[in-house]
DNA sequence: CGATGACTTGAATCCCGTCAACGTCCGTGG
DNA sequence: CCACGGACGTTGACGGGATTCAAGTCATCG
């Protein structure tokens, strides 16, 4: 099953900017492959030499690093319209990991398709950029909050920053979204042990921050987790999507 | 004082891909400027709508993110070749900000011009895109490092990583290298407190895995060093410079 | 020569990690 | 039908790595 760009419902959300005919027309031409993967597949490889550029089309993935002895650090979470594998596509070598955490949709670029984008289509070229920095924002948002937040400010950041994202992309409904993350996947994002999660997770539930349940979350209280994380991000203007 | 591109020194190293004459032409008319600061100067304000690009030419800056109560948590160092900016210049507004670490000296590109360069010299476009990757690596290592290494191995990481780019720079001699932090700065690196900072430093030194002195940092036992960091980046092949 | 910034050092405290056990849900298969 | 195992979540006890508080040394500098 083959999605064209022209027809594509992900990029006419208000979340994202619109493009023109011709951008989209080219976009198709970069687009080699719809590709749908179950939860829990690998997308790209630690040390992957060959790793292609993905855009989320639906579900939820991560990109992560981990040191030889098992322990992992989850660096960000990609959602709908979020590009994967720009590194890896540019480098040599994937410097990092991405998994899919739900069952996923991923538009494939082939990376040897890549450089005919700056040549051909620069407005697309400058977007690609844009993603790129994107991506450094959420990691020195998620770097703040492993080196200098404690716990509970960790988790609030995640909450907040997943919540607003969510939001933009039209997916919260009566202020509950989709919450596709294990404690494990929350503890790796943010650098605690799972226990040490688990108790923190438990004591901003029962304050009425917020409520996880049946694969949802419920934000009861979003003035004190903004007030926790200091996450005061206005509402995200509408940005580029390949 | 203006330093032109076509007779720049630093491009010529072999840390750097060599350009065309017509791409360094080109990168020439977009620099306005070539800007001396102090140590210690901002060079971007966190929340400044108006940032410039720059490439760092000479010295050391730090990126970094802060909260209301002060917690500081530098995000990466840029060294000479970098560069600086490119989120602020894409988005409305710099979501961090940037200091010199040292005297520095930076080629200045107006945040306006950016767009002529993705339509002129997709050449160009590519590259700093290819710096922006790098960028994200680098934060990627660091938040790695502030989630799941302790105090030792933080600073193992941190110390092999920058001897490792100061190498390719060419800016170590005999095992020594120029090294400007405080040991705040590390602290603000790592995510640690600087008393905590001081201790674990000094173990190291004093089991002779490196030395520091006069703002000097010399590499006593690379193997050891490597081993605690798990960092075991090959030689860093030629890179772009704008 | 007082002031300031960087670095040290010790003691008390605590946040968080580790260990261990237990509970629940769910899919599988005997 | 129920035993079994695995994934995920929960809870208590304990210890330790890291923070905080406090004080003091040493250079540099106006």
């Amino acid at each position: 099953m083959f999605i064209r760009c022209a027809s594509c419902p992900l990029r006419r959300r208000p979340a994202f900017r619109q493009k023109s005919d011709e951008e989209v027309r080219f976009i198709e031409t970069l687009k080699t492959e719809h590709l749908r993967l179950p939860e829990g597949a690998d997308i790209i490889l630690p040390e992957q030499d060959d790793a292609e550029l993905f855009t989320v089309f639906s579900g939820w993935v991560f990109r992560y690093k981990e040191l030889s002895d098992g322990r992992r650090q989850i660096l960000n979470f990609a959602l709908p319209g979020d590009l994967i594998g720009l590194q890896a596509s540019l480098f040599e070598k994937a410097l990092h990991g991405a998994v899919a955490l739900t069952d996923v949709e991923l538009c494939v670029i082939p990376r040897r398709k890549l450089w005919q984008l700056y040549e051909k289509m620069p407005e697309v070229a400058y977007d690609v950029t844009w993603l790129g920095a994107q991506t450094v924002a959420l990691v020195d948002e998620n770097l703040l909050s492993a080196g200098r937040r404690n716990a509970a400010e960790r988790i609030a950041a995640l909450v907040a920053s997943l919540y607003k994202r969510m939001e933009t992309l039209g997916a919260v409904r009566d202020n509950s979204m989709p919450f596709p993350l294990t404690q494990q996947h929350i503890a790796d994002a943010l650098g605690l042990s799972l226990v040490h999660t688990n108790k923190t997770l438990a004591k901003l539930k029962s304050s009425g921050l917020f409520s996880i349940a049946d694969g949802r979350l419920t934000l009861d209280n979003p003035r004190a987790v903004g007030r926790l994380a200091q996450h005061f991000e206005k509402d995200i203007a509408p940005r580029p999507i390949i």
